[in-house]
RNA sequence: GCCGGGGUGGGGUAGUGGGCAUCCUUGGGGACUGUGGAUCCCCGGACCCGGGUUCAAUUCCCGGUCCCGGCCCCA
C-alpha cells in the first residue's frame, strides 16, 4: 500500500520549512510592529457561519461533513467570520481592535497555479475606525510586509472603491450591481468583444457597456484619478468625496512604501460584503493569481451579530507569495547555524559527550549529537550537511584530560581546549 | 465539477512489445583503525495503480489516481 499526500495537499520538507517559517515570521514581526496582536480560532467550524455570510457557491467548495452528533460542520474555508465571531461576542474590546492570525484554511477546487486545496493565510483586520488613516495603515502593513520579505518593487498595490463604483453603476442605471462586479472583476482575463458580451449577459449594453469597459481599462495614480473618472462620468458631490478619500489613501500609503500603488476599476473583489475601499497586490510581471487582497467590510459584523463595528482587512495566502519569492530569488536557506555538531572518536565517551550536549543547550546554544557508532570521517560528513558553524570532536584523549577539540567548520581549523575553559566562553 | 499535457530510484534522466532497465546526483559504507566538503571503489534504491490486447506490456489501448497548466470560483 502506497501513501501518498491528498490532492492539493503538501508535505513540506526541512528545506521549505525553513523559508516559510522565515516568510511567517517577518509577518508577525511587521505586525506587531503595528501594534497588530496575534488570535487564533478554530479550524472546524457551523458550516452555517459561511452560509450567511457567502451563500451556496462557497459553501459547495468547502471540506465539509456532518459530525457524529448531526452537525453540519466545515474545515474553515476563510479567517473572517471566525474573526468577527471573536470580536462582536466580545462585547468589552475597545477600539480600534487590531488583529492578526495564520490559520490554515481548505477549498474544495481543483489545485492549479499559486491554488491548493490547504494554504495557510496571513490574515490581518482593524476594527473600529473607518477613516482613510485606517485603511492607509492596514494597506501599508501589507505593502510592509511585502517589501521585508524583500519584495520592494517586484509588486504592485491596485486599489479600487466599492462606493465609487456602485454610484458610478447607478448612474448608469445598472440595476444588478454585484453581476456587474462579477463581469467587471474577469475584465483582465477576457478579450474586448468577450467582455461587452459578458456585460450584455448581466443586462448591460450600448453605452453603459462602452462606457464601464473603459472604465475598467483605466489604471491611474492618485493624482489623476479625479480627471480620469470625470472623463467617463459626471462628477457629482458625493462621488467627489469619495475619490478625494481614496486619494487621500493612496497617498498615505505611498509614505509606507515605493512600489506602486494606482486605482484600477477592474479591481472589485468577488465577495459581496465589501463596502468601502478593496485592493489586491500584484507582481509586476504579472505572471501569478494576486498575492493578497482585501478591502473595508463595515457590514459583515451586522449580518453575523447585529452589532455595527466598521471593518477592513486583508488575506495573504501563503502559495502565491511562496512562488513569487522564488522568482525573485528570496527563497534560500539561511546561513549555517552557530552552534555546535558533537561527533565522538570513540564509543567509550558516549556519557562525556552528552554531558558536553547538555551544558552547551542550557547555555542556549544548538547542540547536535551524532549517534555515533560510525567512523570520525562519517560524523564529520553528517556535521557538514547540518549547516552548524563549529564541531567538537570528542574522543577517548579528551575526556582523559576533561577537554574538547572544537572544530571551526567553514576554515576547518581546530583547537583543544580544556572542558571548563570551553563552558566560560560560550 | 469541466478541459489540455504529463507520470521510469529521494532528485534529474536514457531507453525498449522480449535478456540482470541507462547514466548523473543524493543517501549509506569503504580506501584513510581520531578529521568533512577532493578522488576512486562498493552498496541501497524506480518503470503511478487496475484492467484489456498479446506467447510476452515499463512500452500499445481503456479506466482510475496523482502532478503541471487552464476554466468555474476566488474567501
Amino acid at each position: 500500500m502506497k501513501f501518498e499526500s491528498l490532492r492539493g495537499f503538501r508535505d513540506i520538507y526541512p528545506e521549505d520549512a525553513e523559508p516559510r517559517e522565515n516568510m511567517f515570521n517577518t509577518a508577525k514581526r511587521v505586525a506587531h510592529s503595528f501594534g497588530f496582536q496575534i488570535i487564533d480560532f478554530p479550524s472546524l467550524e457551523p458550516l452555517d457561519l459561511y452560509r450567511i455570510k457567502s451563500g451556496d457557491e462557497l459553501v459547495s467548495q468547502t471540506f465539509s461533513f456532518v459530525d457524529k452528533g448531526g452537525r453540519e460542520v466545515t474545515m474553515i474555508p476563510e479567517a473572517t467570520p471566525s474573526v468577527v465571531r471573536m470580536l462582536t461576542s466580545k462585547k468589552d474590546l475597545q477600539k480600534p481592535v487590531r488583529w492578526f492570525s495564520l490559520p490554515k484554511i481548505w477549498r474544495y477546487e481543483e489545485p492549479q497555479s499559486g491554488r491548493l486545496r490547504e494554504h495557510v493565510q496571513f490574515n490581518a483586520d482593524l476594527f473600529g475606525p473607518d477613516t482613510p488613516d485606517a485603511d492607509a495603515e492596514l494597506i501599508g502593513m501589507a505593502a510592509t510586509i511585502l517589501d521585508s520579505l524583500g519584495l520592494s518593487g517586484n509588486y504592485e498595490i491596485r486599489m479600487n472603491h466599492r462606493g465609487i463604483m456602485e454610484k458610478i453603476l447607478k448612474s448608469m442605471d445598472v440595476q444588478d450591481t454585484s453581476r456587474a462586479f462579477s463581469v467587471i472583476d474577469r475584465f483582465r482575463k477576457l478579450g474586448r468583444d468577450e467582455f461587452i458580451g459578458a456585460l450584455d449577459a448581466a443586462g448591460i449594453s450600448g453605452k453603459s457597456a462602452e462606457l464601464i469597459s473603459k472604465l475598467a481599462a483605466t489604471r491611474v495614480e492618485s493624482v489623476y484619478l479625479k480627471q480620469a473618472i470625470s472623463e467617463i462620468v459626471p462628477l457629482t458631490e458625493s462621488l467627489s468625496d469619495d475619490l478625494d478619500r481614496v486619494a487621500k489613501t493612496m497617498e498615505m500609503i505611498s509614505l509606507f512604501t515605493d512600489s506602486m500603488v494606482v486605482i484600477d476599476f477592474s479591481v472589485v473583489r468577488g465577495l459581496s460584503y465589501y463596502t468601502g475601499i478593496v485592493f489586491e497586490a500584484f507582481d509586476v510581471k504579472g505572471e501569478l493569481r494576486s498575492i493578497l487582497g482585501g478591502g473595508r467590510y463595515n457590514g459583515l459584523s451586522t449580518l453575523l451579530s447585529g452589532q455595527e463595528i466598521p471593518a477592513v482587512g486583508f488575506g495573504m495566502g501563503d502559495v502565491v507569495l511562496e512562488l513569487l519569492l522564488r522568482r525573485n530569488g528570496l527563497w534560500g536557506r539561511q546561513a549555517a547555524i552557530d552552534g555546535y555538531y558533537i561527533c565522538m572518536a570513540s564509543d567509550a565517551v558516549e556519557m562525556y559527550s552528552m554531558r558536553v550536549a547538555a551544558e552547551v543547550r542550557k547555555r542556549g546554544k544548538t547542540a547536535v549529537r551524532d549517534s555515533g557508532g560510525r567512523k570520525l570521517a562519517a560524523q564529520l560528513r553528517a556535521a557538514s550537511s547540518a549547516g552548524l558553524t563549529k564541531s567538537i570532536i570528542i574522543g577517548t584523549r579528551e575526556m582523559e584530560t576533561e577537554s574538547l577539540t572544537i572544530k571551526d567548520m567553514s576554515s576547518g581549523k581546530q583547537s583543544t581546549i580544556s572542558y571548563s575553559d570551553f563552558m566560560d566562553t560560550i
